[in-house]
DNA sequence: ATAACGATCCAG
DNA sequence: TGGATCGTTATG
């Protein structure tokens, strides 16, 4: 048995979502085919008070989405050449997201092949960047609505054996913040 | 109008 | 271990 994840789901404390997302499966269907993953790795962002979210120097153009209600996507782009995915959560005037940093390959492993010009399966979707670019997800997929049939989450069951908490990568402010969560001895987690 | 800076990835 | 690379933001 496997049920779709609800606005209820993303309604949750950022945490709870963060958390609760480890195992479940992500799907990508459009432009005629499906894309698939389990995910393995994700982050909180939460507030205008966490110094490591987009919405700590308050609403901006690029972060609006992440004022209104949970359950949609929020892509944005860094470095010059990455696109990372997250996925907005709590209430509306509550801004916060989950960043989604890795996934386990399962449905359309040759067309991530093909997008990220690479064979290895161990490195299609082991890193935020990675998984935008195995998924051809950009900018242009911010607001999607997780409860619609583009992009959702399923819930097939799968339980993490144990999931890990530790402090987010690659930010400067907010190290105590132990707000990434991983599936223990996991291969597709990042940076490994 | 403009400069500094990233929630990164990959090659060497 | 450092360079690539550019949109967003803050500041003048």
């Amino acid at each position: 048995m496997s049920s779709k994840l609800g606005r209820d789901f993303y309604l949750q404390p950022t945490l709870v979502v963060a958390k609760a997302l480890i195992g479940k499966e992500f799907i990508l269907s459009r432009g005629g085919r499906t894309l698939s993953g389990r995910i393995v790795e994700t982050e909180a962002y939460i507030g205008e008070n966490d110094p490591a979210c987009h919405a700590r120097y308050g609403l901006t153009k690029r972060n609006a989405i992440m004022y209104g209600v949970g359950g949609f996507t929020y892509v944005y782009f860094v470095y010059g050449m990455h696109n990372m995915l997250n996925f907005v959560t709590e209430r509306a005037n509550s801004p916060a997201a989950v960043l989604i940093r890795a996934l386990e390959p399962l449905e359309g492993t040759g067309i991530m092949k093909a997008l990220r010009k690479c064979e290895d399966t161990l490195q299609l979707t082991t890193g935020p960047g990675k998984l935008c670019q195995a998924f051809g997800i950009t900018v242009k997929d911010t607001g999607i609505d997780l409860t619609g049939d583009i992009a959702h989450v399923i819930d097939r069951g799968y339980r993490p054996h144990q999931i890990v908490q530790t402090s987010r990568i690659g930010i400067k402010d907010g190290q105590e913040m132990l707000w990434r969560f991983y599936e223990a001895e996991n291969k597709f987690v990042s940076g490994k």
